[in-house]
RNA sequence: CGCGGGAUGGAGCAGUCUGGCAGCUCGUCGGGCUCAUAACCCGAAGGUCGAAGGUUCAAAUCCUUCUCCCGCAA
């Protein structure tokens, strides 16, 4: 069975990864362009062009694949199957029509709950108890194809979306290969989704990472969580902005008003209040500096208490 | 050539502009105080100041070159 993969961070990493350790015969890997990255402005390969590199497949990286051009490398690789992980690209129905076993989709989700490109951000952000990952038919619309299998996880208290990121992408790869067994059993059932209760988020934004000091304290720490490590929390003290990546409840009712610093020492780390509680600020990064405990940054460096963190 | 910051005891930083005893907060170790403590008091250890070369009576500091790290941006 000939197959071509498509997708591009590291999430798509281990699907495919999988499929060419159960020696599946991956023909051709698509993925994103290469963009300038990093420091220097350097073009840099997507972690799934790295691998398909080193496994010798060959790469197709069309600005658009919907495009004649994208159309064309596809049906230059004769594939029978895709399989798309993380891809970041749209597919059009002319692209669904190629493969004749059609295209099954990796999803970092329970669908139809958290449709979109940020499934596991808004997971824990929205403060779901589970979680899980979702093989599919991918069809037209966004996420909105029959449903395969499914494997659910709960999401750890302390869990950010960088590490749930890290779970998914296994539970993902050993899912594509059951279903992809099941494909060839003839087994596989296709499950229309519940649209009814599907929901739909956007893709991760900046703005989004904004911490609003009024919010009880749980809301904080699942937005510090869903958005750690990208793109990251953050409030203002003054003209600076400050990414806060780990966040703790404190007991207690909040001591001072939304966003007031209530302490900030080494010994104690930094404390604020928001709208039910006073949470500590465990993990912070400053502007030009590097990520770090709260404390260490406050062991070379003072901070007033009683001011207010998010004001403009 | 995208923009910018940095490297100083174990951690986080000041000192560099204007060359002149290696400092601060914390940690560690020892002692004291206390019913007790992450509290407080006294004391100690611990640093080739990222590397090489140069200038100078004298370099963490000034001049070259190099290595490594980080933030923004994506």
């Amino acid at each position: 069975m000939r197959i071509v993969f498509m997708g591009t961070p590291d999430f798509a990493v281990p699907s495919l990864r999988a499929l060419i350790d159960q020696g599946y015969e991956v023909v051709g890997v698509f993925c994103q362009p290469d963009r300038p990255k990093g420091r220097g402005h350097k073009l840099a390969a997507c972690p799934v062009k790295e691998l398909a590199q080193s496994a010798g497949i060959p790469v197709f990286q069309p600005e658009r694949i919907k495009r004649e051009e994208g159309v064309a490398m596809l049906k230059g690789c004769a594939p029978d199957l895709c399989v798309t992980a993380a891809f970041g690209q749209l597919l059009s129905q002319e692209i669904l029509d190629i493969p004749p076993l059609g295209t099954i989709n990796v999803h970092s989700s329970l669908l139809p709950r958290h449709r979109g490109s940020a499934p596991i951000n808004w997971s824990i952000i929205k403060g779901d108890q589970v979680t899980g990952v979702t093989t599919m038919f991918t069809d037209k619309g966004m996420d909105t194809g029959d449903i395969l299998l499914t494997r659910e996880t709960p999401i750890g208290q302390t869990e950010n979306a960088g590490e749930l990121t890290d779970r998914l992408a296994v539970m993902g790869a050993e899912l594509l290969i059951e279903t992809i067994r099941a494909l060839e059993a003839g087994t596989l059932l296709r499950i229309p989704q519940d649209h009814e209760a599907a929901t739909y988020e956007p893709k991760m934004d900046k703005e989004l990472g904004r911490i609003d000091w009024r919010k009880p304290a749980q809301e904080l720490d699942w937005l510090v969580r869903g958005t750690t490590p990208w793109p990251g929390a953050f409030t203002t003290l003054g003209e600076q902005t400050i990414k806060v990546f780990e966040l703790t409840i404190l007991d207690g009712a909040a001591s001072g008003a939304p966003g007031e610093i209530i302490a900030a020492d080494a010994k104690r780390g930094l404390v604020v209040s928001c709208g039910d509680h006073d949470v500590l600020l465990a993990q912070i990064q400053m502007p030009g500096a590097k990520r770090m405990n709260a404390k260490d940054y406050l062991r070379g460096h003072t901070m007033e208490t009683g001011v207010c963190l998010g004001k403009a």
